[in-house]
RNA sequence: GGAGCGAUGGCCGAGAGGCUGAAGGCACCGGUUUGCUAAACCGGCGUACUGGGAAACUGGUACCGAGGGUUCGAAUCCCUCUCGCUCCGCCA
């Protein structure tokens, strides 16, 4: 969510992130329609205060006359039509409001100047480590795991429906180590401190997030409840510390929590839909971290960072993509996208998005620090990223370790939690 | 699921229709004094919105868990909800 002063004072701020994103045409006319509905709730903030200020000094005679044993009755009266008064005129100014704060929900982030203008077509390369195999006789994934009996897609589609998997015997095992290996390396040498989190959330928490209210179309919901199930541990994790002022030695605070994750991708039917490549429900290790504003641009760094030593610990060849303004998510001012190679189906996957927030997200749910004591407080920075989403991941390890007699080699930071170097 | 009790400033805690932005205490900040530390004393000490001002500052409004209601006027009375505690029921 965006400062209201910027709507009134720095309108063009938002005029230009909106056309690097793309979105002038839908979102220049909310962009009119505020500046308007701005200018009215000012106006009827002065009117009703007005008022109010008026009954005040009418309540305090009658307070007056009445120990004085005088009459009251002219200033009750007055005082009367006065309340009637502000009663129609709170009524438009809270109408007013909630359309206002409806429409700030829908305005999305503006990104950084660092950010290419555009759609993904202006996605930018940053780095690449490790060299993709280009190999047309690897083999997709969903037929060496069938041979290998480590993913049963289909008695996964009868117990649920599509694109939810059931992992067998060593794929089970293989989707338990990669969360205890992402989970020990982030623990233990990037500092994160670890959490288990809830996979059913409120939908304030949603809010906070910037989930909702656009993109409640992609989420599971409880029947009856108005509660979901995350997409992402994003969600209860930057929650916690929602309405709280966080003590300024804390920052910047980093947390890490493992957590199914679950999505209807309502968009993407019929995209990618083979295998593990896209599913609505899979298993994810996130990365959070709280961070003042001055070095909120740092921590992106390092948070990314975080989740490229998994990629090479697992030594799979990737490549790291600062996304164009049009690519970049709802709530985000600035991402890092990271992407394995899988020869078997040919593509860059898709397995971390790493985020700087700026104040987006703390805005909408009130999470601030003070500087130094006495100092007004001011909203934290939050950034995220997944380290790293399992599907995908598992995808990459059984297409780019596949050797020519079918077998799977593990990489070697792997193998003491699977038990075994090979699959097959 | 049922019953009872509770929620007041950074913290503790009074107040029970108007004289309360809210006693008192703690913490914090400034000062005086005592050769340091400490103590004592004096003063200060909330947030948000909105108007005026270049600014220091200043006028107004709101805020006693949240939202409604009663009333000329609500921290105070009524209703609903949320959360916490205690008890009952149920339960992995």
């Amino acid at each position: 969510m965006h400062d209201l002063r910027l709507v009134r004072e720095q309108m063009h701020l938002l005029r230009d992130g909106f056309a690097r994103r793309g979105k002038l045409d839908t979102l220049g006319p909310i962009l009119d329609r505020l500046e308007g509905l701005e200018r009215d709730r000012r106006a009827l903030i002065t009117a009703v205060e007005d008022r109010k200020a008026r009954r005040n000094t009418l309540t305090q005679e009658v307070a007056q006359k009445k120990r004085a044993g005088e009459d009251a009755a002219a200033q009750v009266a007055d005082s009367r039509s006065l309340g009637e008064e502000i009663a129609r005129l709170e009524a438009d100014l809270s109408a007013t409001e909630s359309t206002v704060s409806g429409l700030m929900l829908e305005l999305p982030n503006i990104t950084r100047d660092e950010v290419p203008a555009g759609d993904e077509s202006h996605n930018a390369l940053i780095r690449e480590w490790g060299t993709p195999r280009l190999d047309a006789t690897v083999r997709p994934h969903w037929e060496v795991a069938a041979e290998l009996g480590i993913l049963d897609l289909a008695r996964g589609a009868k117990v649920s429906g599509t694109g939810f998997i059931v992992y067998r015997g060593l794929g089970a095992k293989m989707v338990r180590a990669l969360i205890n290996l992402m989970l020990d390396t982030h623990t233990t040498t990037h500092g994160y401190e670890e959490t288990w989190v809830p996979l059913v959330v409120n939908r304030t928490s949603m809010t906070g997030t910037t989930q909702l209210p656009k993109f409640e179309d992609d989420m599971y919901s409880l029947h009856g409840d108005d509660m979901f199930l995350i997409p992402t541990a994003e969600v209860p994790i930057t929650n916690l510390y929602r309405d709280e002022m966080i003590d300024a030695a804390e920052l910047p605070k980093a947390l890490t929590a493992y957590s199914a994750c679950f999505r209807k991708e309502a968009g993407a039917a019929g995209k990618d839909t083979r295998g593990l490549l896209r599913v609505h429900e899979f298993d994810k290790v996130e990365l959070v971290r709280y961070a003042a504003p001055d070095t909120s641009l740092a921590e992106l760094e390092l948070l990314t960072g975080h989740a490229e030593a998994i990629l090479k610990l697992l030594e799979l060849p990737y490549r790291v993509l600062l996304l164009a303004a049009g690519d970049t998510g709802f709530g985000s001012s600035k991402t890092y996208d990271l992407e394995v190679y899988a020869p078997g189906v040919g593509k860059w996957l898709e397995v971390s998005s790493c985020s700087n927030f700026g104040d987006f997200q703390a805005r909408r749910m009130n999470i601030r620090y003070r500087q130094t004591a006495g100092e007004k407080p001011r909203f934290v920075h939050t950034l995220n990223g997944s380290g790293l989403a399992l599907p995908r991941i598992i995808a990459a390890l059984l297409e780019h370790g596949q050797q020519a007699d079918g077998s799977i080699a593990i990489p070697a930071a792997l193998q003491p939690y699977l038990g075994t170097a090979r699959l097959g």
